[in-house]
DNA sequence: ACTTGACCAGATTTCGAACTTGGTCATACG
DNA sequence: CGTATGACCAAGTTCGAAATCTGGTCAAGT
């Protein structure tokens, strides 16, 4: 039954591409079958609707960002400081058009689906940051002067003030610069200094891939 | 000749509420007119065109924020510390809901005119903000590890993190605890211990008036 | 000298016809 | 017998022309 996995990724390929390239709203499904060299009636044997398939799409790419997040975890424990998880983040995202276009809430690409989040729960992202805070916040990784709920409301505006920053066009340097940037205002504003080790590094990890 | 003057308070006083309730696009010169119980042509002695009305209408929003932060400089001249300044500055802007309206991309508010910004000039507002920062960086108010562009951008980033964040429903505590937060978020990752006399706050309030 | 609203051109909205496309399923194929 | 397909249909979208609205002017009124 791998012919069928082969043919799904084949698909979300295909339409991942095309998404980036023309947008969601002139992406069809038969476009896609036809680029895939399938069937239109064929995409509809892996998913139910145009929306879910789009959806689909998506959430690979998410789960792309996280598993980068978990390698970059397991390479260098210390990534589950806030300020280097930060950076790292930030260039998972960036890395991924598709994201980055999500993120922004470019409406071309993504139409409906921004906002809704084709399914994505943003509730369950709040709540995986909280808790990635709050396991921070026991070890004495991050300032303890502050609540959880504000330190990571507080990050969560921080990291997407950078994110939008993004799409101001004059924005000085290259990419990796505003990475470090991000991750020094980061690391000022909330982290206190210490070295995490690969356990809490694993509980990071495992917190981000119940975002699936 | 203060009764033109009164008249073109009346009529901005009028736009601005109908332009908060109805938005830009259903608010006709006509219906300004109207409620400011003039004729519409006499709007048109005031400004020649739609989009100068409204833009008007912004200019004032603005220079009203500015006069609030020049009001709090004066008031306490520690507001010109950037974390101080960033919350003022916070409060100033969610105190006025055209301006949020604008900073939000309230495009069902503000029509064409976001982006464009009204003829308010948003590369001018990055330079003041640029020279704002680099008072501070010159009095030892600020890091030094950081250049002042790099600085200015993080700023910026932070604050504006902040003002998107408003627009999420799950916003922790009230308006004035948020504010607080940004300012020991900016405090701690930007600011150095110190005070500023009167005179640095003269100067940044100077600084802001040229955004007028 | 100042104000006004009727007026007009151009922009916007409306609305139905023409076209497109998501989703189904009878047929073809292996 | 199970899988793949594309012709088909209804729902949705686009298009265009007619109808309506509105920014801006200016001759007339105060």
């Amino acid at each position: 039954m791998t012919a069928r996995t082969d043919r799904e990724t084949k698909i979300l390929d295909v339409a991942a591409d095309m998404l980036v390239r023309h947008g969601y709203r002139r992406v069809t499904i038969d476009d896609v079958a036809g680029a895939a060299g399938i069937g239109k009636g064929t995409v509809y044997l892996h998913w139910k609707t145009r929306e879910e398939l789009f959806s689909a799409v998506f959430a690979r790419a998410v789960r792309g960002a996280i598993a980068d997040m978990v390698t970059a975890l397991r390479a260098d424990p210390a990534v589950a400081l806030l300020h280097r998880f930060a950076a790292e983040f930030f260039l998972a995202i960036l890395r991924r058009p598709l994201l980055y276009g999500m993120v922004i809430g470019d409406v071309q690409m993504w139409g409906k689906l921004v906002g809704s989040e084709a399914g994505y729960d943003g509730g369950r992202h709040n709540m995986v940051m909280a808790s990635y805070v709050d396991v921070l916040a026991a070890r004495g990784f991050v300032r303890t002067d502050l609540a959880t709920p504000e330190l990571t409301y507080a990050f969560q505006s921080v990291f997407e003030g950078f994110i939008y920053a993004e799409r101001t066009v004059g924005s000085t340097g290259t990419r990796d610069e505003r990475a470090r940037l991000l991750s020094a205002t980061v690391e000022s504003a909330f982290s206190r200094p210490g070295t995490p080790d690969a356990a809490l590094a694993d509980e990071v990890a495992a917190l981000l891939s119940g975002l699936v």
